[in-house]
DNA sequence: TTTAGTGGCGAACAGCGTTCGTGTCAAGTA
DNA sequence: TACTTGACACGAACGCTGTTCGCCACTAAA
């Protein structure tokens, strides 16, 4: 923006047409309305044309800035991921400062409902994946793991959260989808689920039926961490 | 079909309408032609209407046998987990079974191109889903593995494969779209990674910058195995 | 022979991503 | 100051989607 834009016109000059003020339109505005939409009403919810109305315009008026939704659903993407933030890197305690991060990556891409199922589907070379990638495989590297294993390993934990934070949003489409708050729809769910696990017969599924209790036990922070530890010891166990 | 039909009717009776012989539709057919398109098309390809076509007949008619595009999906998904063979279980041997049980299912998922998408949006309660389930839960649990253990490791080996499969897909849904062939699409798109790599400046990026090779260095294949391979080091890690 | 009921399916609805052509306005030039 | 130029906004349309409604043909029972 020009720093003439407060300054008021001489008042012998005709008043210019009542300011444009609304011909603006660029691209982080349409990315930062498509961000709000997907906030508000999810992966399904986000159209072009959803987001064209939001920004008081028509849909034809987007693809100037943006090629096309699969674009704009990078850019949203990237932009979250600048919401991450990452501890000095201690290589000494690269356990601890990798768990951090990835539990930190987990919770932005929860915080943002269906961010993550866009996250799957676009390979990241935004500038804020990439200060990331910086980051762990930086932190790896320095603790003394070999580069390829670092490489792999940084590869990896992505996929692990990514996978975890679309499967999670899915739920949370779902729980959108059917009205329920979200007590309730874990509650229904977890029901379902034990109550089908109780009906098979336990002569063809004979371990599932007799462990139902520790099957439905544990929540998805659980899980996630779980699944997140058993990565991280495997790493520690490749160290040299 | 009737054993009767080929015989001709007697001239003396009214010739009957020309048989049914086309008033089948069934849901296994739905679900048939469905898999059949998916695997020449990919998920985008597959459209209520392009079943219907393949079964000449109307979209309209599919929702008699099916609620859904979704359960659609679902349906698609638990036939292409009736492929994956299991090995009789060994528990002395679980890290070994676990592994190829493994190697199984995201062969079988990479075979049916975009099968995966469906599979992380679905929650896996088909039979074959169960099947498998009771097999690996099964195998693990024999094996001495604490059920609570044998219940997360189930779940987090499952979202691994599938995540990974899902990525994949994406992968062949590009390389499909931009009509190129697997290894020219592969080297186009290693190559793009490279050169974007290659140009970022390294006081920025240094770890990066000064380890590109390692870090386009491994195929899918690698990566998938070596992620496997941590989860089940941590696995072993914990086993009484 | 009549009746009841089932399931196939043509047509339509509301919405989608994207493109084309036109309109309009701001800045540059004479 | 008047005119040209070029970029951007955007209404309208195209071809597609999943799904529903209601009519129709047909089978099976009465």
């Amino acid at each position: 923006m020009g720093s003439s834009e407060n300054v008021p016109p001489p008042p012998w000059r005709k008043a210019r047409k009542p300011v444009q003020l609304k011909r603006q339109l660029s691209q982080d505005l349409i990315v930062e309305a498509g961000l709000r939409i997907l906030d508000a009403e999810g992966l399904d919810g986000l159209s072009m044309r959803r987001v064209a109305q939001e920004l008081d315009t028509g849909p034809a008026s987007l693809y100037a800035h943006v090629a096309n939704k699969e674009e704009l659903l990078e850019l949203i993407y990237d932009r979250v991921l600048g919401e991450i933030q990452l501890a000095d890197p201690d290589p000494a305690r690269w356990k601890e400062q990798l768990r951090e991060y990835a539990i930190e990556c987990h919770r932005v891409l929860g915080s943002h409902a269906d961010v993550a199922r866009a996250a799957l589907a676009s390979i990241p070379v935004g500038p804020n994946a990439l200060r990331i990638a910086e980051y762990v495989f930086g932190l790896l590297i320095d603790a003394g793991m070999a580069p390829r294993d670092a490489s792999l390993a940084v590869d990896r934990i992505a996929l692990y959260i990514t996978g975890d934070a679309f499967e999670g949003s899915l739920h949370f489409g779902r729980m959108r989808a059917t009205g329920l708050g979200l007590e309730e729809y874990f509650k229904s769910f977890v029901g379902h689920i034990e109550s089908h696990y109780r009906a098979l017969p336990a002569e063809r599924f004979p371990h599932i039926a007799e462990h139902v209790d520790d099957l439905i036990a544990d929540d998805g922070r659980v899980r996630f961490e779980y699944g997140l530890d058993l990565m991280i010891d495997g790493l520690a166990a490749r160290m040299p």
